[in-house]
Parts: structure tokens; sequence; C-alpha cells
DNA sequence: GTAGTTGCAAAGGGTTTGCAGAGGG
DNA sequence: CCCTCTGCAAACCCTTTGCAACTAC
């Protein structure tokens, strides 16, 4: 089932390029491959190391150019986790979900809750909006932390 | 009572820095009456024309190092309306919200929702977490953007 | 007076871009 | 074969920093 998930997301991609003349290529399936496989939240330069681990001829350039690809496909999500950097996680296979991050720690975990998921969309409603996306981090001190700061 | 509460957000300000042995300057106060005066998210750039405008001697860095004092103060808040410009938006004497945000037109308006804030404390809760802060952020269609849509 | 503060300009960090050569379709 | 893609390095943008002169307290 894994397999089968990454290969649809792979294939979403090359249609997506297709579509609009591009190509794959070796350093795109690769850094595709080692994006969808990585949960979590990660910087260009994170990703750009997790590549070169594999094939270090592959250029900077050719990520930052990947991670924008892979939004324009719907595949990767920008997120701000409050630590200057900036971070992506991909979407496909995800279901929606909010963050719960720790401010002490950076610890991030993904959280979802359809009550206020339900609530987002009839607020916008009652403001006229018609809701496509939303993001919502929420800040704190995660249980570890938590216990720490007692002491 | 508009006057009142910029004089005491100023206060808050002068108490902040003198708590820290720091000092009140013609060019603070000037960066400080604009910021609280423009409701909004002002990117720094924005906040710099405003205040050259009043006084073109007043540098850049000047307002970059203000930014940062007024976040530690609490007086300022940093958000991310997605535009990929770093905004700030001034806290005291606004009530906590979050945003809706026009994906079409770039505008942003205020919102809150009681219930979601209820919520949101008690999802933080049921994974272990002490909540201190969050950010929320709507995006979709506004009114006006969704009637030209239609046609 | 003595720190803290300022404006300037240079440095810094992250991201994008121009280019000549490589390589998909 | 044509047009896109690549790696490199330089350019770029926004933000921070080092510094000598200045100024609040």
């Amino acid at each position: 089932m894994k397999t089968a998930g990454a290969k649809s997301e792979r294939r979403i991609f090359e249609e997506h390029i297709a579509e609009r003349g591009f190509r794959m290529t070796r350093q795109r399936a690769l850094i595709l491959d080692i994006f969808l496989k990585k949960e979590g939240h990660l910087s260009p330069e994170e990703l750009y190391d997790l590549v070169k681990a594999k094939d270090p001829t592959v250029g900077r350039a050719t990520v930052y150019r990947m991670l924008r690809l892979m939004r324009e496909a719907d595949l990767a999500r920008k997120v701000d986790l409050g630590d200057g950097l900036s971070r992506y996680e991909h979407k496909y296979g995800h279901a929606h979900h909010d963050h719960l991050i720790c401010l002490r720690c950076g610890k991030a975990i993904e959280v979802v809750d359809e009550e206020i998921e339900a609530l987002q969309e009839k607020l916008a409603r009652k403001h006229g909006y018609k809701l496509t996306a939303h993001e919502m981090d929420l800040f704190g001190l995660c249980p570890s932390c938590k216990k720490k700061e007692r002491k």
C-alpha cells in the first residue's frame, strides 16, 4: 500500500509536468522520492542534504526549483513553524491537518479537529467568504517541556 | 478614548525599555506612534516609508530594530499573509483575532470566534500541550472577488 | 560622562536567476 | 533536433551587524 501510494504521487507529478511541456529527469525523480518519503517539515537545506547524500552532483538550485514545482502540482505545502526557516511538508496521501508546535523545543505534531474545521467554514461564510484553505498553528509547551518547566 | 489608548501604549513601551536600561529616543517615539496608529498589516518597508515621510533622516535599520523591540514589548505581532513578505500588526488595544485572507486580491480582515478559541484550548490539552498562543489564517475568496468569479 | 542609540554601509543568509553545456521527448 | 533542465556562481532581496558619531539619562 505504501509503495502504491508513492507511485500514484509520482504519477500525479508526471502528469502535472507533462501537461505543461516540462520533463521528468533523474534529479526530479530523486528529489520527489525523498521528499514524499519524508514525513514532517523539511527546510530546503535539509531536503538538499538528503538529496546530496544520495547523489552529490545535484545542485541546490534544482532543489529549490523542484520545491516550486511540487507546490504548483499541489504535492507540497509551505509551512511556517516560527523558527525563521521556510519549511515544506508533502500533502498527498495526507489528510489535512494543523500544527501543535512547542515553543521550547520546536517539536511540531500534526493534529486535526473536525469540530474546528466546521466552525472555520461557518465563520468564513458569516463574512461572505468562500473558503478554499486554511492554516492553523497552535503554540505552546509540549508535555516533556512542560514537565521540565516545573522543576 | 483613542488618544488615551495611544498614550497608554506608549507608556507600556517606555516602561518596557526602562526596565532593561534602554532609552526612549525621538526615532523610537516616531516609529511607535506611526506603527500604533496604522491598522492593518505593515511590512517593514511600508513602515519605513511612512516613517521616512515624517522624518527622512531615520534609517531602515532603526525601523527593523524597533520592530524587534515592539515584539519584545508584546506590542507587535509578526504575521504571515502568504504574500512572501513579513508583516507586522500591533496587538495592544486589539483583542486577539485571526485572519480571513482573500487569495485573489490579498485583502485580509480580522475575525474572531469564541467557540473556535475554546476548542483550540481543548485540542491542545488533549495532546498534553499547554497552549500559549496560536495563529489561524483562513484563505479564500472575499465577497467582491467571489462576485467577479461568477461572470 | 557613560552607556545605549543612530545612520550608514557592508555583511549575512536564504532564494532566485543567467548562462553554457547536458539531455529528455 | 529542439527545447527544457542542470550545476555553478553571481545576483538578489530582506534583514542584521560593525562602526564612529551622537544623545538620553
